[in-house]
DNA sequence: GTCCGTGCAAAGGATTTGCATAATC
DNA sequence: GATTATGCAAATCCTTTGCACGGAC
């Protein structure tokens, strides 16, 4: 459990972390941006600061915890990092996010990377559109 | 010409709109962030304010004339829209943007789509990293 | 008790905007 | 001359950081 997780990076258990990491843990399933972690703690009056939320994420981050993404629009949102890289089909109307991985497209981006001479750190690829339940939607 | 594209676009021919205009052009080859152009031209007197560049930059966008691409650090670069699709491959360092289109990762991504049921408006691949130039420096 | 962690408020960088002036048509 | 543009400075947004206090071990 969580705990452990934080003895293992070095990290002291302190309120703050316990109470981050078990959020993210039952949103496993979502990306939560440190604006919606400040929402659900304040609601359950475990009152962080928004400095502290960030703090204790980038230490999850650089511990191997958790994942950022950095989206375009100038937000970013956090998951626990499951150990697994995928990319991301965004519903512009429900906003649900659906992951993906594909050894192809992977393997092409090394290939071109390589061509270039270029040393990757990072890659995100967002596909926009509509999700196929919004899809529906629209047609009914 | 430029001139005739502003007036296509419904706007006034003013001196900010031509430079940077002409800037455009002139880097056609390469991704221009709002400061970028202000270097340039500050460098040849034409002194513009920032407020300006991104206004009317803004404005070449709503009219079609360029086309805005948002990194995942947080900021910006403008190239000339020419119609054509392609994806970037982003220096941390230098911030240097190189383009590429590959069709097999084009594939790819409309067979994942399809079977996700998801119907594709726009998408975005942008692979972080260092660029030959940048890695080599920093072996010296 | 030491040292790390936290809250607060202020700083930060890229971008945007309000307002008065200056330019275009 | 009327309307739209521009420059300047201040304001935003999300995120990070300095500092003094409080908590973990």
């Amino acid at each position: 459990m969580g705990k452990n997780q934080l003895k293992a990076a070095g990290l002291k258990i302190t309120t703050p972390r316990v109470k981050i990491l078990a959020l993210l843990e039952k949103y496993k399933a979502d990306h939560l941006s440190a604006e919606n972690i400040y929402q659900q703690l304040s609601q359950v009056e475990e009152d962080l600061s928004l400095a502290t939320i960030y703090r204790v994420l980038a230490q999850f981050e650089a511990a191997g915890i958790v994942i950022r993404h950095n989206f375009e629009d100038g937000y970013s949102v956090f998951e626990l990092n499951e150990g697994e890289h995928h990319d991301h089909l965004v519903c512009s109307k429900c906003r649900k996010v659906i992951e993906f991985y594909d050894e192809i497209i992977e393997a092409r981006q090394l290939q071109i990377a390589k061509k270039y001479g270029f040393k990757i750190t990072d890659h995100s690829l967002n596909i926009y559109g509509t999700c196929a339940d919004c899809s529906n939607i629209s047609l009914a």
